[in-house]
DNA sequence: GGCACGTCTAGGGAGTAACT
DNA sequence: AGTTACTCCCTAGACGTGCC
């Protein structure tokens, strides 16, 4: 068994595509296929139902499945260990952002640890804010940007990076929504609204709606924020976003603030972290870098 | 030389779009 | 609806390379 084996039948398991997988391992499908097909012999039964157009887990797989990723993280907690006594920082960070994040909250700390720690490999996973902390929570990485929710889990650290305002959207072109706002006084229950699924303002927004006894119009919802913006440019409804994110839209053109919006307590944007990988090496390297950058921006 | 592991290439199954 | 051509996907075989 090798850890290289393991590795593949992750990635495999992650895309259920071998070509991608084989892409993302810097293998050739050939080779790939071949590498978890010996891993299967090794095991004595198959961990994939092969099909001619996809790929699925068996109930085998999916039970390996958590004891490989169980296997690669002590693996590398070992070699990141090791490598701190030897030689300084090594090994790999696995980070979630969702993609506003990566260019507004990344894109300040990556320079700085990569200026650093030039041989620590970085893994970056993307998806909507609402997945980072399960992916924290569930050790499938180290490092999530999340918006600090009202009630943080306990077993969870959060390392602040900025404070945002959230703000209230709606269509910069003439349509039946932009009607509904210039008319004077804002009937709020009338407003068609795209939400954010399962995040913080969605609970701020909610809260503000029962304290002021409106029944919202919620026209839809998204995971992301950039949904919301494409959603609101598009003239569907009015959109809450944090102002950071809609400073770095590239659709920022085609939105505008609805100054006469209620005001939401505002978003505290950082870095949830599980406490018992807090103390790994390459962890707290990164947790240091975020922490000085935060320092130099203020 | 034997072995392990890689790439290259071809083949076969299946989905899809265009055409009759 | 049936046929055809194209594309995608996974796998097997041939062969090259590096290590012992």
């Amino acid at each position: 068994m090798d850890f290289h084996g393991l590795t593949c039948f992750v990635m495999l398991a992650e895309t259920l595509h071998f070509k991608r997988a084989s892409e993302r391992c810097h293998m050739s499908p050939s080779a790939f296929s071949r590498t978890i097909k010996r891993l299967e012999e090794e095991l004595g039964m198959p961990l994939l139902i092969r099909d001619t157009r996809e790929v699925k887990l068996t109930a085998e797989g999916r039970s390996f499945l958590a004891r490989a990723r169980q296997i690669l993280s002590v693996w590398e907690e070992a070699r990141s260990e090791l490598g701190l006594a030897a030689s300084g920082v090594v090994g790999t960070v696995r980070i979630f952002a969702s993609v506003t994040a990566c260019y507004s909250i990344l894109a300040k700390i990556l320079p700085l640890f990569r200026g650093r720690y030039p041989s620590v490999h970085i893994h970056v996973e993307t998806g909507g804010p609402s997945e980072s902390l399960p992916a924290v929570l569930e050790e499938r990485v180290d490092v999530g940007v999340i918006a600090r929710p009202d009630v943080l889990p306990e077993v969870v650290e959060f390392y602040p990076v900025t404070t945002t305002p959230l703000v209230f959207i709606r269509p910069e072109m003439d349509c039946a929504v932009s009607r509904l706002l210039d008319g004077g006084t804002i009937d709020w229950g009338r407003v068609p609204l795209i939400l954010p699924e399962g995040e913080p303002a969605r609970e701020r927004i909610e809260a503000w709606f029962r304290k002021e006894g409106i029944r919202p119009t919620v026209y839809g919802e998204a995971s992301g924020n950039e949904a919301i913006l494409a959603m609101v440019s598009l003239g569907c409804g009015v959109g809450l976003v944090p102002a950071l994110v809609l400073e770095k839209s590239p659709l920022k053109h085609g939105v505008r603030v609805v100054e006469t919006a209620p005001q939401l307590p505002p978003y505290e944007v950082g870095f949830a972290v599980r406490k018992r990988r807090a103390h790994l090496p390459v962890v707290r390297a990164f947790l240091e870098c975020v922490e000085d950058a935060r320092g130099e921006t203020g």
